[in-house]
DNA sequence: ATTGCCGGGCT
DNA sequence: AGCCCGGCAAT
């Protein structure tokens, strides 16, 4: 920003040309100063256990039941293919989303990639840092017991990401209810509990560590790629957060999430998408190569522009890149006011800088559509 | 009103 | 070929 409006300009079109740079730059920054409080604001929610044990306390019945169904739903996916789920989505780059696309409304921020690291990086150790909490919060376990107990007849814990392995079926459900279904002495919550676990005989059942930390990019991601998002939201959640979220509380982390994915992948997907119209990749991929490393290359419109723009002054690159439409989504027919011009771009007060076809009034040769 | 640029004229 | 602009369509 202050580069920019200290940047030598010539002649007389001072004033104007500052306040042009100047709005432009508001949207280029804007987004990214509200990107960044977003973040700070879920991941403050997010790691808040408190909050989501109140509402878990005051689930109503109805809750309950529908609880009980998604449990059941998600035990049954689970215990079906517990491994199979996991490797589609470590394969999975952030860049590679393609969930809920356009049928989430633009929510105006994208914290999702600085919540997203921010979480992965501080539960990364996964099933260690899990065991850690578990440890910590039921001490009631000794290690010696938990080693023996691979080697015969235990409780597996079925919560995504927990595999949590007890010798004794009330135990594990002490453990589930506590820690997974955050109520403390519910009666209700007995039949329920059974959901979340089973008993296995060999230590090669370990059904928490063969879905190994999956990254909550991940999690949302694959989970995000069905429409019904509802069934499983538990389900290869992080630890952290699942230990502490019950089924009903995550839905309003699924919504905090699909809409940052929304802004944070759209743009990709469009960008990406193979025999795309490249009319729609402008205005998302200057964005994105601001904030990701998706290749120009894959923008015909964009790459045209930075080969240009590389020849070019550094004032002119500012220009350029930060005048890219500040819209989130993309029409399929280019807007005409998107695409800048030569003209828009400087001016007609700066003709001088204009590709010598615009001074012509021909085509734009610098910015191509 | 502004913008992008086709078509055409002038040198 | 280089340059310029009237005029039109799109916004």
């Amino acid at each position: 920003m202050t580069s920019v409006l200290s940047q030598p300009r010539p002649r007389t079109t001072q004033m104007q040309t500052q306040g042009h740079d100047e709005r432009v730059c508001m949207h280029g920054e804007d987004p990214d100063a509200d990107f960044s409080s977003d973040a700070k604001i879920h991941q403050t929610n997010l790691s808040f256990p408190h909050s989501s044990r109140l509402d878990l306390h005051h689930r109503s019945p109805e809750s309950v039941e529908m609880d009980e169904i998604m449990a059941a739903m998600v035990l049954t996916s689970l215990s079906c293919s517990p491994v199979v789920q996991s490797p589609p989505q470590k394969d999975l780059l952030p860049g590679e989303m393609e969930c809920c696309g356009g049928d989430l409304s633009d929510s105006g921020s994208s914290g999702y990639w600085s919540w997203d690291r921010g979480s992965v990086r501080d539960r990364s150790p996964g099933p260690l840092a899990d065991e850690g909490l578990l440890m910590e919060l039921e001490p009631a376990e000794p290690e010696g017991q938990r080693s023996k107990s691979l080697s015969r007849g235990t409780y597996s814990c079925l919560w995504p990401a927990c595999g949590k392995l007890l010798t004794s079926r009330v135990g594990m459900k002490r453990h589930i209810r506590f820690l997974h279904l955050g109520r403390g002495g519910s009666e209700q919550s007995h039949r329920e509990e059974d959901f979340y676990y089973t008993e296995v005989s060999s230590d090669d059942e370990e059904t928490g560590p063969s879905s190994p930390t999956p990254s909550f990019s991940s999690s949302v991601w694959s989970s995000c790629s069905s429409t019904q998002s509802q069934n499983t939201p538990g389900h290869q959640e992080t630890p952290g957060s699942s230990n502490l979220l019950s089924q009903s509380a995550p839905s309003s982390v699924w919504q905090i999430h699909t809409e940052h994915l929304y802004q944070s992948w759209s743009p990709v997907q469009v960008t990406v998408a193979p025999g795309s119209p490249s009319i729609c990749s402008w205005a998302p991929a200057a964005e994105v190569q601001q904030k990701s490393q998706v290749p120009a290359s894959r923008s015909r419109s964009v790459s045209v522009g930075e080969q240009w723009l590389e020849k070019n002054s550094a004032s002119t690159r500012s220009h350029a890149v930060s005048a890219s439409p500040s819209r989130g989504h993309c029409s399929f027919r280019k807007g005409r006011g998107e695409a800048k011009k030569c003209r828009k771009v400087y001016g007609v007060e700066r003709r001088d800088q204009w590709c010598t076809a615009c001074r012509w009034k021909k085509a734009c040769q610098r910015f191509p559509d």
